[in-house]
DNA sequence: ATGAGTGCAAATAGTTTGCAAGCTG
DNA sequence: CAGCTTGCAAACTATTTGCACTCAT
């Protein structure tokens, strides 16, 4: 996990960004939490007084911007981030009722990236999740 | 489209829904329009004074939530509503830009619903969205 | 006639912006 | 030490809610 934060701190550098110990403490949040969190429930997931709850939009957009981490939506429209934690991109399956989370695997990138591109399409990013409700919540 | 209108009337009924000149307009916007438009975005194609809209938001998540019209999501988390154009289920690919949308018909509902069921989830349903530049906009 | 649906006003939630001060490279 | 970052306050946007009135069934 440590690995996993100091990677993505190179990764910083290298966008030009620069490392700070609150940006640092929100990859760490990142790093630990299985399911994709939004930006109000990073800063939750941080120690108290790490930083402002502005500091954690305004970082989580720049880290997606730079590629560092993944963009996700909620069925109800709200932003959720994730890394791709180092196996690169894939999906999530969400419990409309605990949050509780499960990880996917399928991805349809290159299929849309081929339709895309038969449309004259260009930079063609996908968002996906899915939603049910999970077994401890029947 | 006329008789696209009034399938869905029918299915307003079936559902226990009242039929109104409010609803059959925000049905017909959404009968024309070819790419799926946010609340703000089907009031304001609605003929004036049709509605308030406020009655734009709460039919239109009304008409969602009772399978008569279908939910996506922005790329920066903005509700979208669409028709299954009697073809069903579908997704689409927006230009970032300009806002041009194509039809894409690639989905991966069954494979989620597998998986899904594979975690013990029920009521599976899931959101794809596609985004890119299209060619004009380069 | 009864309760679903509507309009208006006001409240919220989530997110963004402006600006002065602080820290990284 | 230049300029990216941060914190705080305030602005905004999209959406939701309360309530009295209206209309479809």
């Amino acid at each position: 996990m440590k690995d996993l934060v100091s990677g993505l701190v190179k990764k910083l550098r290298e966008k030009g960004l620069r490392v700070t110990e609150q940006r640092r403490a929100i990859l760490e949040a990142l790093a630990k939490s299985e399911a994709p969190k939004s930006a109000e429930e990073t800063f939750s997931a941080l120690p108290a007084d790490t930083c402002d709850l502005v500091t954690a939009y305004r970082c989580l957009e720049q880290f997606e911007k730079a590629g560092i981490i993944e963009l996700g939506v909620r069925e109800n429209g709200t932003k959720v981030y994730c890394l791709g934690h180092g196996h690169g991109h894939h999906h999530h399956l969400t419990c409309r009722s605990c949050g509780h989370t499960e990880r996917v695997d399928l991805c349809v990138g290159k299929e849309l990236e081929k339709i895309g591109v038969g449309y004259g399409f260009t930079k063609i990013t996908h968002l996906m999740e899915a939603f049910g409700i999970c077994p401890e919540c029947r």
